[in-house]
DNA sequence: CCAAATTAGTCAGAGACTCTGACCACTGTC
DNA sequence: GACAGTGGTCAGAGTCTCTGACTAATTTGG
């Protein structure tokens, strides 16, 4: 509610997090990749290898299983994740990767690696890495689940 | 869609972020500050002193004028801010921030203080200011607006 | 072993958010 | 003073998210 130069740390964050989440979006659509939703996307972002259950899905983007089984859903239908049973437990299911989104990785890989170089480029690769390695210590006690 | 040691950076920004914003409306629903919900939250942080325009805050909330003035209609239901015609261009009107909103201040800006002195003490005074300016610098190529 | 508590997930319904498209009122320019 | 541009609203639809209630499978305690 305020914009004095020092501005919050919070926002500090959230203005280069926002811009690089825009570019991957953009790149994607470019891509081809334009029929998901940001809403599926950080979903999707958080399928494990192996596969990852719903509710985990769930908790670590933070809403309810019910929402993430509708973004589920939707991904489902759009050919990026599917639903099979879980081995070691026959309540649960595993969403996995599938093969349309290990088509788009590379795309948002790129993205990433692009935009990490022009931030070093504009920080100098010293503050960059004081950058990272701050993030990563500050991970430890705000990252819930981690 | 990865989980190694090395996370990307925009998630790396995203975590901390997040925690804030957490901390913030919790103490803010604490305190008796319960009924506006985070997207209201995020127009309504971005209400300069003076007032602001409906279409700068649609801009740097990156939401549509429409999505904005619904918004503001909320806000403005639960005493939040006032629309008062704006003296120098008749078809615009200034959003204000109303009593409710300047009562609201001062408890967030203490969380605020609160959660960054836990990170100073984290991180150490020296980290702590790295990463604000590490920021800061990153701002001038990311932030579309400023 | 079995009853109780817990956990994984779904279904149903409602509220909140966001968009596109169409539109009106005012401003600034030539 | 027409006209392109800007500030804002109205209408309608699609998406996201939640609460509450429920089923099925697992884990726990006696």
């Amino acid at each position: 509610m305020a914009a004095e130069s020092e501005l919050n740390t919070g926002l500090l964050l959230f203005i280069p997090y926002r811009a690089l989440e825009n570019r991957i979006f953009a790149a994607l659509a470019e891509a081809g990749f334009d029929d998901f939703t940001p809403a599926q996307a950080r979903v999707l972002q958080r399928v494990g290898p192996d596969g990852t259950r719903l509710t985990e899905l769930a908790e670590q983007a933070q809403v309810t299983k019910q929402t993430a089984g509708f973004l589920v859903d939707q991904l489902e239908k759009a050919g990026y994740v599917t639903r099979e049973p879980d081995p070691t437990d026959r309540r649960a299911r595993l969403i996995r990767l599938a093969e349309r989104a290990r088509a788009a990785q590379p795309v948002a890989a790129a993205v990433v690696a692009e935009v990490e170089r022009e931030w070093e480029e504009h920080l100098g690769k010293r503050r960059m890495r004081q950058l990272r390695e701050a993030l990563t210590v500050l991970r430890e006690i705000t990252d819930p689940w981690a």
